[in-house]
DNA sequence: GTTGGTGCAAATAGTTTGCAGTAGC
DNA sequence: GCTACTGCAAACTATTTGCACCAAC
């Protein structure tokens, strides 16, 4: 546990906000000023691999890493890709998955909920360029 | 409703593996040998934009699509990206979300089964490089 | 002749890699 | 002196954009 690597386990826990590789990286070059993009890069892949952190994908946008690693939902804004932790009551109860699907061997399910963040909901209720991910699945 | 486009969506709907939009290139070129890789990247995204296909995100890989746009599940290859439909018989019912979960406007749900496709459960049953894909949620 | 669409090349964004140098055992 | 890790720069991949040209109305 290099002081590099203890730098970008921390800033990914001192914030709740999900934060990308390059905000992680701002944060902590406040601490290190000398530390590089790709060291930030290199980190959060380990420390996902060590399973104390996790890598978020949104459709079109940077990753984003999560230092919460207990089991939870996500919110997703389909507009700006922010996340925030869903944490319901009562968690969704999904029904076991079949064995198999179209031959693949099926691990699990992935749920997230989508929807629009505050700032996003604020800032375009109703005109604004609708994001590419506003059109996936 | 230009020759290009045409083609674009005629290879999209002639497939049922959901491709790359690279792959699709490689496929209308075998029909229009001049067509760049641009006019089918501008193609789709018009076509979802028309409501005629659908893009699939996949973390960390490149964009799938989908020319297939009635409601349905997919399966998810976390090591190669993969996907394939998944029809299951009574869909899974997701209970109503909650209309606002901290501070987003929800939308709805977004489910998709993951595991693994018929080639890389063969080719890498125990061994083998995982993913990227594998760490993320 | 204007409009929408194209092919090409170049730009962009996010992420990864090669490499030489360094720190700690 | 290995080993793991770093900073830097360059590479890479997927995707988008600028621009000149073209075809159809």
């Amino acid at each position: 546990m290099t002081p590099q690597r203890l730098a970008v386990l921390e800033a990914l826990r001192s914030v709740s906000c999900h934060p990308t590789a390059d905000e992680l990286f701002d944060s902590v070059r406040r601490r290190l000023p000398r530390v590089s993009l790709a060291t930030v890069y290199r980190n959060l892949e380990l420390l996902a691999r060590m399973g104390l952190a996790t890598a978020i994908s949104v459709p079109g946008m940077p990753r984003r890493f999560d230092g919460d690693t207990r089991e939870h939902l996500h919110v997703r804004c389909e507009r700006c890709g922010r996340i925030a932790d869903a944490h319901l009551r009562g968690a969704v109860p999904l029904p076991e998955p079949p064995r198999t699907v179209a031959g693949f061997g099926v691990r699990g399910w992935h749920l997230e909920l989508v929807g629009l963040c505050p700032a996003c909901r604020r800032s375009s209720a109703r005109r604004g360029p609708r994001g590419r991910a506003e059109r996936e699945r």
